[in-house]
DNA sequence: AAGTGCTGCAACCGCCGATAA
DNA sequence: CTTATCGGCGGTTGCAGCACT
């Protein structure tokens, strides 16, 4: 069975692409005085050679009166990442809570702005957590290679350089030990707020991560309802005490190296650091990447 | 000034679920 | 119960405008 394509017939004849203001003007008077009725007939009373759809879909994502325009404030952005990280893809969905916005628009806007700009985080834009795919971490090795390098051929700048490729050097372990099981167990906890290992205890939510680009508050939201999400992102707070929590599941070795980590990251210099590593992996730009 | 590449956005395509016949 | 139709949704494409060389 299945069905038929919903402008099949007289697909031809029927106009695409651009719609031109005098259609448009059609498309709103017929609207406005009939209301739209049956998406299917409507270009024919409107004397539109368009296919119903082509007509729903002008009104909903340009048409509609009550379409705000323009670019979206901090607050839909992140808004919209919270709604993401709960609902996935359902663009619909996410656009009920923001009036004015339609799925479309939000949609591109992740597309075009939200996701690039999570990748560029380190973080997986499907999934809002860390990317583990090494494709990404090459680059590092690329760092590490140049910086080594440099400072074979440049002695006197070696100290700096040294700093940047030990920093690297020291991702590079984490991430590799990330990848064994029993630690992406809990670096998945550290995140999420929720440990496997931990499964009887209520999970300690939303957590903050530092990420590789300083602190990035990632909002994992438990709640339901887009109201209790901002709310939880505006309570967000520092917790130490969970991640020594976790620590204490870790071998000797593994705490030495997350600690080291943390060290890092808490060093205002080197966020600073961190941030240029992540223009230089993520610019297609980059040196390193031709 | 011309060519090239990139970005953002409007619109299209194809699938799915609901529902009417 | 089966089939056809419609509206809606998410993914993808194409193009205009802009930035850069």
């Amino acid at each position: 069975m299945g069905r038929s394509p919903c402008c099949s017939s007289d697909d031809a004849n029927l106009k695409k692409g651009p719609w031109t203001p005098e259609e448009d003007e059609k498309l709103l008077d017929y609207i406005n005085t009939h209301g739209h009725g049956n998406w299917k007939t409507l270009p024919k009373h409107a004397g539109l050679n368009r296919c119903g759809k082509s007509c729903r879909l002008r009104w909903a994502n340009y048409l509609r009166p009550d379409i705000k325009r323009g670019r979206f404030s901090e607050e839909e952005e992140r808004l919209i990442v919270n709604l993401h990280s709960t609902l996935g893809n359902k663009w619909s969905k996410i656009a009920t809570y923001l009036p004015g916005r339609t799925d479309n628009e939000i949609k591109n806007f992740w597309n075009t702005h939200i996701r690039k700009k999570l990748l560029n985080m380190g973080l997986e834009p499907n999934t809002h957590k860390p990317r583990t795919d090494l494709n990404h971490l090459l680059n590092l090795t690329q760092l590490i290679c140049a910086a080594q390098l440099g400072s074979l051929m440049n002695p006197w700048e070696s100290s700096a350089l040294k700093v940047q490729a030990d920093a690297a050097q020291l991702l590079q372990n984490l991430i590799q030990t990330l990848n064994t099981n029993q630690l992406s167990t809990i670096t998945a906890g550290l995140i999420n707020g929720t440990s496997s290992l931990y499964a009887d205890e209520p999970a300690p939510v939303p957590q903050k991560f530092h990420s590789m680009s300083g602190d990035f508050l990632i909002s994992e939201l438990v709640s339901e309802s887009p109201e209790t999400a901002t709310t939880s992102m505006n309570q967000m707070g520092d917790d130490k005490t969970n991640t020594n929590h976790y620590y204490s599941t870790m071998s000797p070795a593994d705490t030495s190296m997350f600690q080291a980590w943390e060290k890092l990251m808490g060093d205002e210099t080197d966020s600073s650091f961190w941030k240029d590593i992540l223009d230089l992996t993520s610019s297609p730009s980059s040196p390193i990447q031709r």
